[in-house]
DNA sequence: CTGTATCCAAGTAGATACTG
DNA sequence: CAGTATCTACTTGGATACAG
């Protein structure tokens, strides 16, 4: 748990906002669930690329950079003209891919209720206000 | 705002990113911790804002309202002057809270390790070039 | 093929002041 | 007490061009 006291949960001290705000960014969940999916088999820039709908060079560049900085992903170059750049999971990574996996779980299950709840509460909640929450469970 | 399509165009939107947009925000794994570990009690806004050093009552009452539109907490009011208004964790809340306590396990036992390998990544690697990556395992 | 560099749009968060 | 409104700074992400 917390080290020395619960109130005291700020700072570059909580571990769960220093993790989050690397897993959270935008691609960096995908790329991990990619490199998850193909492990342990190794994936080239491209394929990532490809398998990542919609992101860019510069973004799945920098996202792969933060990854290998953390020591999530490895990165190994086959020195070749042109290049070919493999990416894989390190031990790290893999472990990290247990947690994220239960909370890729709780998504699937509840993300259509969260996304009704929101629904709801624009419909009939623009000024009106009723106290109670759309739909727990 | 969010005026969204319903399209969703060029993604088969993973819920995963969807969830990770709300809870990876900058305060709001930290309310939900608040409101989590003092269930069943509820917590009244300033004493949310008490236990949250530095967040600022424009950034602790949105992300609030966000998370009750998300029907993951609920919200009370009791009519008095000056009102009182509670807060806490709806049952689907508190189901986040399973996968979101092992997220935060795993960030607690690899934290130390993330930020070493990144102090290290900088360290050692400011434009010469190593394949190596710091520490996996 | 695998990146880097630059510029720019959009979103997020902070400070401050004001209200029922 | 518990918000809202506004204005601004900072950060993130996208488009594009270019390089090793």
């Amino acid at each position: 748990m917390t080290s020395s006291r619960q109130g005291d949960l700020f700072d570059p001290l909580c571990p769960t906002r220093q993790v989050l705000d690397r897993i959270g960014t935008k691609w960096t969940s995908m790329v991990i669930k990619v490199l998850a999916e193909a492990a342990p088999e190794e994936v080239r820039f491209g394929e990532l690329r490809r398998r990542i709908p919609g992101i860019s060079q510069k973004m799945l560049s920098s996202t792969l950079q933060s990854l290998v900085r953390d020591g999530l992903i490895a990165r190994r170059v086959e020195p070749t003209v042109p290049p070919r750049v493999h990416y894989r999971l390190t031990e790290l990574g893999l472990s990290l891919e247990t947690p994220l996996a239960a909370l890729r779980a709780w998504a699937e299950t509840h993300v259509s209720t969260l996304l009704r709840n929101n629904r709801l509460a624009e419909q009939l909640a623009p000024h009106t206000q009723g106290e109670e929450s759309p739909a727990r469970s």
